[in-house]
DNA sequence: GATGGATCGTTGCGCGCGCAACATCCACTC
DNA sequence: GAGTGGATGTTGCGCGCGCAACGATCCATC
């Protein structure tokens, strides 16, 4: 296990800014995930169900397409189709038949979960204050979350082979 | 399904700092994790192992203890276990008793290891590049890095129960 | 030396996710 | 109208992870 001199410098190699930038976002999105699953009350919904009931609160009708739910997720399509199985079977969601394209469902809040949204989301900030924002300051959060939405938008942009 | 104006007020707060923040943590982390695994070569290793081995290869003795290495990795040290299961079992690593402490073990480099992370340090750094460094000024990839530190660094530190 | 609590790593178990394949349906061409 | 390529959502399957429980070991205290 002698270091080499040429083996020596690919190692510096890993001291590199871009292994240390995405080494950070995985150890601060691991961190930041459970630490938020642990303050979850019993009442409250895990962060993958906050996470689609948000986006279809956000939503004007209350109301997305599987498809481009999965997008804003950033999950497959099959894997939201069985995360919104089980927030349907609780009552939050419904899917309801798209007459423009029957190949198509909504999935649609349901006043239940409406309720679960509004009665979760003061704790939810909460966590997010102690946990995210009171670690910077005010202009430093939304510098945080413009360099992230240009990663994340470029990334999108990228074809995935190589080409 | 009618908006009242009381859940008005409080949808509005779901567009808030901390919670567009948040989800663009994730939604960057998930679109950079997947992008990254869909460029691996079959030679390559896939990224837990390459998380992994470039921690290993970046400390002074190519080893660490498991314990330590499930902290950096941030996974539980029973992910940590089957992860090195894996690892070991492909040849990269060595379990090694720990001498000073009979119930601890060190996750070693083995040379084949070694040569690996050196096989694919050039690949991994090429694709960040495009993902990750790309996006960014290389002053904001050093902002960002910085910010998230301050982010995990600061969740690392808060007890993880109400209190 | 004995004892109680804490730490280290592993195991059984269940869960949530992605991939590939599939049936269904749309849009466009001939 | 028949045919083709693409899109939509679901399913079978396997995998990787966290949680809780466990044996082994360390350490502090008596």
């Amino acid at each position: 296990m002698a270091v080499t001199p040429e083996s020596a410098v690919a190692l510096a190699a890993l001291d590199d800014p871009r292994v240390e930038a995405f080494g950070m976002l995985v150890e601060t999105h691991n961190e930041l995930v459970t630490a938020l699953t642990k303050r979850l009350g019993s009442t409250d919904a895990p962060i993958p169900w906050l996470g689609v009931l948000i986006r279809l609160a956000r939503t004007p009708g209350h109301r997305l397409r599987m498809t481009e739910l999965a997008r804003e997720m950033t999950m497959s399509t099959s894997g939201l189709t069985r995360l919104i199985d089980r927030v349907e079977a609780a009552g939050h969601v419904e899917r309801e038949r798209c007459p423009e394209d029957r190949r198509g469902l909504w999935a649609a809040l349901t006043p239940a979960g409406l309720d679960v949204v509004l009665a979760a989301a003061p704790g939810h900030l909460a966590d997010l204050d102690e946990l995210l924002a009171s670690a910077l300051d005010p202009d430093d959060l939304v510098t945080l979350t413009d360099l992230l939405r240009r990663v994340r938008d470029h990334v999108r942009g990228v074809p995935s082979a190589a080409g």
